[in-house]
DNA sequence: GTAATCAGACTACAAATGTAATCCGTTAAA
DNA sequence: TTTAACGGATTACATTTGTAGTCTGATTAC
């Protein structure tokens, strides 16, 4: 059986997205990575990280007096959770219903239409 | 200037979704409409509302005694605001990307695909 | 070698969120 | 008409989240 991920929060998020970029990394790596982005302090990115740690999302090296870090998950399976609950809330279940309105709406140009189109071209038709 | 949306959470969504659906409604309506689909108490349900209310994004209609309820934002600027967010955060900024991940791990079905195919052929070309 | 620095551990604290319960006046049922 | 049920207002309380600060032992710079 599937074991159920632990939900994360935004600001956790932008820790994940750092760690999904590069592992290990040690705290002072993602507090620099992540100060050019955020305003946060050096201490609360390292709350942050530190209950990741405390979930399961993420694991520690602890070997060397300098911890490094590492995600536990890989980026797809939690970009595959989020979505379907996101899609789910938002748009009442099908990622159809949020594309039609994507595309009414122009949020998408052409260009990127475009691109979609040869993306579903090239996708292979199962048998 | 536009006024930026409050934000609202998760549980906060689906009374949304109930109003959205049909406004205006009683608490007692919304109630109904929310035990069909989840386990919630109806005072925690009531709770929920009020503070919708309380920030602003349901209107109360007081002239009776039974008041009733309505969003005070379509649902399509909810939408908008959380999807750019959520895609920012998920997929580092492109709707494209979430796109691609979806088509390439066989998330959508081949029916799936193909409407979207054709959902992109309707849309017509700008000048 | 001593002082400033740094990493990790622990603590802090308010706001938001989830999940209701209580209180109180009114209305509806018996 | 008494009483139970109901709607709205207020209150409750634990957990999660955002946003750090303090303490302590190791280390590095002088």
């Amino acid at each position: 059986m599937e074991k159920n991920i632990p939900s994360i929060s935004e600001s956790e998020w932008e820790i994940m997205n750092v760690l999904w970029d590069k592992a290990p990394q040690t705290a002072n790596d993602i507090i620099f990575s992540l100060q050019e982005c955020t305003d946060w302090k050096p201490k609360t990115i390292r709350t942050l990280l530190d209950r990741l740690v405390q979930k399961d999302v993420v694991g520690v090296n602890k070997n060397l007096r300098v911890y490094t870090f590492y995600p536990l998950y890989t980026q797809e399976k939690y970009q595959r959770a989020e979505t379907e609950s996101f899609i789910k809330r938002i748009y009442g279940g099908t990622l159809k219903s949020m594309l039609v309105q994507f595309i009414q709406e122009d949020t998408l140009s052409d260009d990127d239409i475009n691109e979609l189109r040869s993306i579903l071209n090239k996708k292979p038709k199962k048998q």
